[in-house]
Order: structure tokens, then C-alpha cells, then sequence
DNA sequence: AACTCTATTTTTAGACG
DNA sequence: GCGTCTAAAAATAGAGT
């Protein structure tokens, strides 16, 4: 296995796995609970991204690490970092919300193989067209949660949806559960 | 697809299918020159990632975007969150050299299965037992030019190897190039 | 847990519209 | 660039050690 010397041929395999790598990470986020961010840089420079539940909360804590553990000695000195690494993930996270449109396409197409396509499970097994702009702005609504999340991380109070406990945990890290099934982000910058 | 309940299951089709997602982003790396990172959380809270060529590079560029697009406007007031930040990355890039056996033993197992056992296209084809600390005494130097590139960013020059030029991508990010296939790190937090 | 084995499902490359 | 098709290759679940 060596690199595709061809660049038209690298550029659609390129993109074909990394469709097919986001398919598994969803899956995983699906059936495990897992929570998967995903940055990949494409040949020529470009910038991609998955993640569930949001880049913002995969990086938050794989940078911090866990605020229970090391928490004083932590938050305190890394606060003013993190605002500023914030404020940009946070525009990121809204470019997000345009780009997770193709992550729903894909999704659609999806449910045209299903064998009973008026059963529904869940929002992202409707019909992309009837429904990609109401999701949007509920997913719009969770950045703000996110500001929100911010100052009361920086006050020291942590507010996030855990069903593990913080004390059960093997290692460093903080382990938050996610919220929604398939909410990957697909996001070219 | 829905959630696997058995726990049992869960964690054994999560080791598998993380494993499955990691082999997938190599290939990525290997056949389209990509540059990968991966973070993932188990359902226990404990974290993963697979990076190339670092999880430094991978996110320093996104979380800095690219600084020769808004580059005193942008390198100057993030420079100190960024000391702090890599702080933390550097230390667990080190973490990672330990993790990495496991991602260097799953290698070994693909070499025993090679029809030509003795043929060397590079490193990671030769037995982990040999090549194993050696490989990591290697990737361990690579810490500190880590360092060396850090001064390097801070002072606002850019010493990465990049095929494509600065001037030539579509977006906001620094089209930097994979240095090495398959140098993806696993690591368990 | 970690490894093997295998039937089954899924992904993929390449060609085409 | 994107969707479809298809043979071939690979990933996976499940059971066993």
C-alpha cells in the first residue's frame, strides 16, 4: 500500500474514505456511546472535520484534560487560553452547522434503501428536505448552551450532562457522555 | 443501529471498530498523503487518539488556523494561550511514545501474515520485537524538534516541509504535508 | 481480556453517465 | 464534481480457546 500517484484518482479516493471513515465513526458514536472528533487534512490543504457531540467538547477535553482531577491548579491558569481557543471553535462550530448538511444528505440517501420508510426512530430518519433546516437551528441552539457551558467552566462549576461519574473513570480525563446519536459534523473549511 | 446494550459487547465491538477506524485513517495517510487526527472517548469515559502526523500538528492548525493568513493579527494574541496549550500536548505526545507499543504490536501482526516475510519497504514492516525501542528512541527526538518548530511558530517562521504551496489552498488553513506514512499513535489516557 | 476462525455484511476501486 | 453500478477486497459479529 503506497501513496496514489495519479492525483485525480487520489483526490476521489480521498474522498471516498473519508465518507467512509465518518460512516464508521457514526457508527460507533450510534452503537458504543463514544464520543469521536475527526480533523483530516486533505492533500492539497484542505481542512475536514467530524465529530460528535461537537469538536468543541472533544477537544475541550482532550486539551484540558479533567477539570475534577486537576481542578484548581488547572482551570485557573488555562482559562484565559481557553477563551481565546473558544472563541474560535466556536465560529468553527458555526461553520459546522451549514456543512453538517451533507452529513444529513448522506443520511437521506440512507433512508431511501429502508424497507419501512414511514417508521420513525428518530429525527435523522426523516426525510432530509422536510427537515435539515429545523434540525439546524436546534443544533444553532446548542452552541449558545455551549457560551453558557464556557462561563460556568470558567467559574469553576461544571453543568454537563455526565452519566458516568467523575470518579469512576480510569485516567486523567473527564468522561462526558453523549447526548445524541449520529450528530456528526462534517465541515470542509 | 441502535445502542448495543450488553455491555460485554459494547466495549469488545468498540475495541474492534476504534481499531477498524485507525486502520482506515492510515490508509487514508498512506494512499492520499492526507494528514489524520482522531480523538475518541469510550462509553467509560477513557480517552483515545490517532494522530499523523501528531496530534500537535493536527490541531495546532486547526485551532490556529492558518498564520500566514492572518498572521500578526493572529500569531501575536494566541501565542501565549498556545505555550500553555502545547504544554499539555507535549506532555501527552510523550504519553503517546508508551501508548504507541500497541499500535506497533498490531504492525507486528500484520507482518507475520506478509507472504514476503523479508522484504523491508520501512520501519514498521519489521518485527515490533526487533525495531521497538529503537523506533521509539526515533520518534521521542521527534519531541523535541517539536519544540524547536514551537520557537520557530512563535517567532513567525514557518519551517514545515510543505509540498503545497502557502499560496495555493482554498481556505483559511496551512496546507502542511505528511512527513512520514503510518506513523499513527494510539494512546489510552 | 486477547487471539482465532468464519459466515456475513460492508466498503471500495474503477468505469460510466 | 457527484451518483450508480459491480466485482473484488476488507471489516465485522459471534462463537470458541
Amino acid at each position: 500500500m503506497k501513496k496514489i500517484e495519479n492525483e485525480d484518482d487520489r483526490l476521489i479516493t480521498f474522498s471516498k474514505r473519508r465518507a467512509g471513515i465518518y460512516k464508521k465513526a457514526s457508527e460507533l458514536v450510534t452503537l458504543c456511546g463514544a464520543e469521536v472528533g475527526i480533523i483530516v487534512y486533505s492533500p492539497a490543504g484542505k481542512c475536514y472535520s467530524f465529530s460528535h457531540p461537537s469538536m468543541d467538547a472533544i477537544t475541550d477535553r482532550f486539551v484540558n484534560g479533567n477539570p475534577q482531577l486537576s481542578d484548581s491548579a488547572n482551570t485557573h491558569p488555562l482559562v484565559e487560553a481557553h477563551r481565546r481557543i473558544r472563541i474560535r471553535e466556536l465560529n468553527e462550530k458555526h461553520n459546522d452547522l451549514v456543512s453538517q448538511l451533507d452529513a444529513e444528505k448522506e443520511r437521506g440517501k440512507m433512508l431511501k434503501q429502508m424497507s419501512q420508510p414511514n417508521r420513525v426512530q428518530g429525527w435523522w430518519e426523516l426525510p432530509i428536505d422536510e427537515l435539515s433546516l429545523e434540525e439546524l437551528e436546534k443544533i444553532d441552539s446548542s452552541a449558545e448552551e455551549f457560551q453558557n457551558n464556557l462561563l460556568n467552566h470558567i467559574k469553576g462549576v461544571t453543568v454537563a450532562n455526565n452519566e458516568a461519574s467523575c470518579s469512576s473513570f480510569p485516567a486523567m480525563l473527564n468522561p462526558n457522555q453523549p447526548t445524541n446519536p449520529f450528530h456528526g459534523q462534517d465541515y470542509g473549511h
